[in-house]
DNA sequence: AATTGCATTTTAAGAACAACAAATGCAAAA
DNA sequence: TTTTGCATTTGTTGTTCTTAAAATGCAATT
C-alpha cells in the first residue's frame, strides 16, 4: 500500500551539497547502499569516521549501524581494528536491507499514507479535527504532529484559522494529476535553460544505468513503487543540474505529491518503453550541452505524458 | 524591520473557498477590514454568525473581538440586540488596526525576520544546533519550534539527518533573487494559460483599484513593506485565476521567501509607475480573455523586472 | 425567525520534566 | 598517525499534566 521511500542517492554536487538530501532510511540501511554503490570487495575495512562524513552524522549512530550489521552477518568486527565486509553486495531486485528487516516504515509515514489513501477514497470529510485523526489511526499526539506537519507542509491540507483543518484541492479536484504535470511542463523545459546549467557526468552515469536496467526487464519486473520512484529520480536529477535552488525545491514538493495520485492511475507498463528512450535522449541532448534542443525534447515528453494521464483519468472521484 | 504581514484579501472565489487563506492577522483587525471593505454605513448591525461564517471561526471569539472594539469604541453595544458600527471606517494611509494597537506582531514572526536578516548579512553560520537559536533569541521551545517550523516549511533551512541544521542555498546565493524571478517566469506566464482559466470580475476590480492607487502618489507615500505587499497580491491573484493548486501554492511559497531577499534591494521606485501601467495592461487583457496576449505581456514584464533587477543586484553578500 | 447571551463541551497549545539519541573528547591500540 | 572504544557532554524528542481557546447548544430576547 503505502509506497516505499526514496532510496537515498549519492549528494549531486550541487553547491557542495546536496540541497535537500531525503533521510527517511536507517544508518543500517544507508550504509548497505553506500558499499553497494562503491562495489566494495569483501574484507574493505568500513572507518566509522569516513561514514559519518558520508551520511553526515556523527559517529555513534554509525557505530551502533555497524554493531548492528556484524549481527547480522554482513560485517565483521575485529576488535580495536574495527568492521570489515564479510562479501560485496550484488545488485538483486529486492534489497539486502528489506531482506534484513531493517527500514520499517514508521508509524507516522504508514499514517500518512493511508490518510491520503482514504482521502482520496471519498472516507474523509473535507474538514476534520486533529482528535478525529488522533482517534481514528490510533495516534499519540507527537505522532500527530508529525503526519499534520507533513501533509501542511505538502499542501493538501490546512489549518483553518480556528481548530480543525481543511483539505485543499490538491488532493480533491479530480484532474489534480493534470494539474501537476501542467505545472511540471512549465517548470522542467525551463529548468533546462536555467544560466550555469550543468549535468555531473556521474549523475549522467546514473540516470542512464537506471534507464537501461529498465529496458532490460526492469519495465515488467520493478514494482510500482520501485517504477515511480525511478521517474521521479530521473526529473529531479535533471532539474537539480539547474542549480536553482527554487526549482528543485518546487519539482521535489510537487512530486511528493504526486506519488499519492500517481500510483492510482498507474496501470498501464506498455508507455515506459517509450518513457525510457525519451529520457535517454534527453540524457545524449544533455551531454552534449544541447539544453534548447534538451528543452524543446522535454516539452514533447511531458506533453505525450500528459495527454496519456489525460485519457485514463477518472479514476480519482469526482 | 520586519515587514508587515499581508493583509487578508477576501475569498477568491476559487474553488469555492480561497486555498490557502493567510490568518496572521488578529481577528479584532479582520473585522476592521471586513468594515472597510464592504463600506458599511454607521449603523450597520453586525451579526455574530455572519462574520464567524466569514472569518471561518465560531462566534467566540467574534464575540470577544466585538466586546474589544466596543470597547475602543469603534462598534456600539446594544444589549440583547448586539454590536452597531459608530462611524464608517475611511480608506487612510495607516490602517486604523495599527492606531488601535491591534495586531502586535508576535515574537515568532518577529525572530523570523531577525534571523532571516541575520543569515542575509553572514551573522549566521552554514551549519546551526536548534540550541544556538533558542539561546541566541531568547526562544521558548514551543516558540523555537514555531520559527523552524516556518523555515523549514518555506525550504531555506532544513534539518541535517542528525541533530542540527543546515541553511540551503536559496537565501545564501548571490543570485537568490534573480533565481527565484526565473522561477516565476517560468510559472506565471503558464498561469494565465491554464484551460478554464478565470479571473472574477470583483478581483478585476480590486486589482485595478490598488494600482490606481499606486499611481494616484502610493508609490510615493506607501511604505517599502506595502509596495513589495501589492505587487506579490497583483500577482498572487492572477495567479489563483488558474485554479491550478500547485501553481497557486508554488507562487505562493516563492513570494514569502523573496520578501526576505527583496527588501534589502528595494530603493528605487522610479520603474514602479511603468509596473503600474504593465498590470493595468495585464488586466485588461484578462477581462476580455485574451489569456495568450496576457501570458506573452506577462512574460515581458517579468523579464523587464528581472533585466532591472539583475542590474543593482550585488547588494546580498557573495 | 433570527440573534443574542451565556454555560458547557470540545479541541488544541503550553510547560515541565524524563528519556533518549547524537556529538564529542581522549586514552589505548593498530 | 590514524582509528577504535568508550565515557561524557550536549542536543532533541517524547510524555504527562495543566491551561487556554474555540466550538456548540439552548433558553431568552428582539
Amino acid at each position: 500500500m503505502a509506497p516505499r521511500l526514496d532510496q537515498q542517492g549519492e549528494p549531486t554536487g550541487f553547491a557542495g551539497k546536496s540541497l535537500s538530501m531525503r533521510t527517511d532510511q536507517s544508518i543500517p540501511s544507508q550504509i548497505l547502499d553506500l558499499i553497494q554503490a562503491d562495489a566494495m570487495p569483501a574484507g574493505t575495512h568500513l572507518p566509522a569516521q569516513l561514514l559519518a562524513d558520508r551520511l553526515r552524522v556523527s559517529r555513534s549512530p554509525v557505530n551502533d549501524a555497524l554493531s548492528l550489521l556484524a549481527e547480522k552477518g554482513v560485517l565483521m568486527r575485529q576488535p580495536n581494528r574495527g568492521y570489515f565486509l564479510v562479501q560485496p553486495i550484488a545488485e538483486g531486485a529486492r534489497s539486502l536491507a528489506d531482506k534484513l528487516g531493517l527500514d520499517g516504515s514508521d508509524v507516522v509515514t504508514e499514517v500518512y499514507f493511508r490518510i491520503a489513501d482514504d482521502r482520496l477514497r471519498g472516507l474523509l470529510p473535507d474538514e476534520f479535527s486533529e482528535a478525529l485523526l488522533k482517534q481514528r489511526y490510533g495516534l499519540t499526539p507527537v505522532q500527530l504532529n508529525g503526519v499534520l506537519g507533513r501533509i501542511a507542509n505538502e499542501g493538501w491540507a490546512e489549518k483553518k484559522p480556528g481548530y480543525g483543518w481543511v483539505f485543499s484541492s490538491m488532493l480533491t479536484t479530480a484532474d489534480s494529476l493534470l494539474q501537476s504535470y501542467r505545472l511540471r511542463l512549465a517548470l522542467e523545459p525551463a529548468a533546462l535553460l536555467e544560466p550555469n546549467y550543468h549535468l555531473p557526468p556521474h549523475v549522467i552515469a546514473r540516470c542512464r544505468a537506471a534507464e537501461k536496467h529498465l529496458l532490460d526487464g526492469g519495465i515488467e519486473t520493478d514494482t510500482a513503487d520501485q517504477l515511480h520512484d525511478r521517474g521521479v529520480r530521473f526529473h529531479e536529477s535533471l532539474v537539480e543540474g539547474s542549480g536553482n535552488a527554487f526549482f528543485i525545491d518546487t519539482i521535489r514538493r510537487v512530486n511528493r505529491v504526486r506519488r499519492l495520485l500517481s500510483y492510482r492511475s498507474m496501470q498501464d507498463r506498455s508507455r515506459y518503453k517509450e518513457h525510457c528512450k525519451q529520457h535517454l535522449h534527453l540524457l545524449d541532448l544533455l551531454e552534449r550541452g544541447q539544453n534548447e534542443k534538451a528543452s524543446q525534447a522535454m516539452h514533447e515528453h511531458l506533453s505525450s505524458t500528459l495527454r496519456n494521464v489525460a485519457k485514463i483519468r477518472g479514476i480519482l472521484k469526482p
